[in-house]
RNA sequence: GGACAGGUGCCCGAGUGGUUAAAGGGGACGGACUGUAAAUCCGUUGGCUUAGCCUACGUUGGUUCAAAUCCAACCCUGUCCA
């Protein structure tokens, strides 16, 4: 399997990143040979990015670590149309405003793990809206269309799949696949990029790419996508109660980042510990020895990791001490995610149900009386029984609050 | 443009006039057991000022004491025909 003689895909094969590689000994002697630039796309519908996008992100960092450059293509001109792959649901037509701000949000993420060239490093961010929005239509058709055999794209997996169901595909949908060649053979020629990665459900459009590159260029591009990850049990990753797992600290708190990442099922430490930690190998195949209990160790190791990953090593450090006093003490640690409440409204006393919906540990109150009958809210570790208790300033242990839903969820509520 | 089929809760999917906040499953959350794991078992799964009230079965109107269920128009989705 390692058999590469590149450091780049000698990493990404012995960590797990690789999938499929077209043409792998070509592309492992140009990588061996001089830095080659590759590209990931990343939608842009949200203000950040969440777990999913975290793989395809380790493998640009990875890139850069082993000195070649990445480019993290964002799809401000995709965007645009919407990816139509995703069901029925209603397909937002997102502003240019609005891309423009989830561009930033979304930058901000990527400068954690890459050096961009403004920074001093190599890594560079595209947006496709560049060279997208320009586009005229009949030039378009005339110098890319005709490239494309509709012979040839109705063979697709993606698209038979959809002709064998009778499932409609809409033209917009069948020229996504164009588009994206299209941003691969212009990422080439502006940034002489040789190689494009994703998901594994990506490698027919990747193809797509090579070939238009070849004919209209005359290049030699390369793919290599990353395996579909999901759980031990089978679940796709990155889904909590909460919702998406992102990346962005005013989203998902960096407590609550490490506790995803500790919350792994014991059959997936060691892959994510490859994955999503940059741990020597040798270091995590020792973690990964461990048998029963003591694989919490590893666990923890996994989540101070990576969340030192995203949000720095001291926040990490900080969220796995406290975790450490929630759940090794049994204390009240002052750095758990805390709500603010008046004074004077405290004094007054404050409803429980109304408390816990503050602290967003529970939807609505409804789902607040709910949780009360099951026996699954405490108030400072005493179980809430009767869901008309108040709370007030009697209430204060060393000025805080500690509201808790299940075992493992806890919010201080601090009076100000 | 025409002919069919269909639009139900987070998702899938039953339900064809009243005991339906809507079967069943999945997911999710809580409880028990554990190791902040998995598996298993139990409970919950629209909102509110909760022994009551309000809102909900594509939309809007109508029939009826009573509608997710019947009627009409419209919107949307799929299949087939032009």
């Amino acid at each position: 399997m390692s058999t590469y003689k590149s450091d780049f895909l000698k990493v990404l094969a012995e960590r797990g990143f690789i999938h499929q590689v077209s043409e792998p000994d070509q592309l492992d002697q140009l990588a061996a040979s001089r830095p080659i630039t590759a590209y990931i796309g990343f939608d842009c519908t949200a203000a950040s990015l969440h777990i999913g996008s975290l793989l395809p992100i380790m493998m640009l960092y990875w890139m850069q670590q082993t000195g070649h450059r990445p480019i993290a293509l964002m799809g401000g001109g995709t965007t645009r149309v919407g990816d139509p792959s995703g069901k029925d649901e209603s397909r937002k037509i997102l502003t240019d405003e609005q891309i423009n701000q989830n561009l930033t949000g979304i930058r901000a993420v990527f400068s954690k793990f890459l050096k961009f060239e403004d920074a001093g490093g190599s890594a560079i961010m595209a947006n496709n809206a560049d060279w997208l929005n320009g586009l005229n239509y009949i030039d378009f058709l005339r110098d890319v269309g005709r490239h494309f055999s509709v012979n040839r794209m109705l063979s697709f997996d993606s698209v038979k799949m959809r002709l064998e169901r009778q499932h409609e595909l809409s033209f917009l949908e069948f020229n996504y696949m164009i588009l994206q060649a299209y941003d691969f053979v212009e990422l080439h020629k502006r940034y002489a990029c040789d190689l494009q990665m994703g998901g594994s459900d990506q490698w027919g459009n990747i193809v797509n790419g090579i070939d238009l590159g070849r004919r209209m260029e005359n290049a030699q591009l390369f793919a290599l996508t990353a395996p579909l990850i999901t759980t031990a049990s089978g679940a796709k990753m990155g889904k909590t109660a909460a919702g998406a797992v992102w990346l962005d600290a005013n989203l998902v708190s960096p407590y609550e980042y490490w506790q995803f990442w500790r919350n792994t099922e014991d059959g997936d430490v060691v892959r994510f510990l490859k994955l999503f930690t940059i741990l020597p190998l040798a270091e995590i195949e020792r973690l990964g020895s461990l048998k029963g209990q003591d694989i919490n160790e590893a666990k923890k190791v996994l989540a101070t990791e990576a969340t030192a990953m995203v949000h720095g090593r001291d926040t990490a450090d900080r969220a796995a001490e406290t975790a450490r006093q929630t759940f090794e003490e049994g204390a009240a640690a002052a750095t758990l995610p805390t709500i603010e409440i008046p004074s004077a409204e405290l004094a007054a006393g404050i409803g429980v149900l109304v408390a816990f919906q503050r602290a967003g540990l529970v939807a609505s109150t409804s789902d607040a009386r709910r949780q009360v009958k099951g026996g699954g809210l405490r108030v400072n570790d005493a179980a809430v029984s009767d869901e008309r208790m108040t709370l007030d300033a009697s209430a204060l242990i060393d000025g805080a609050i500690k509201l808790s839903l299940g075992r493992k969820r806890h919010v201080l509520l601090k009076s100000v």
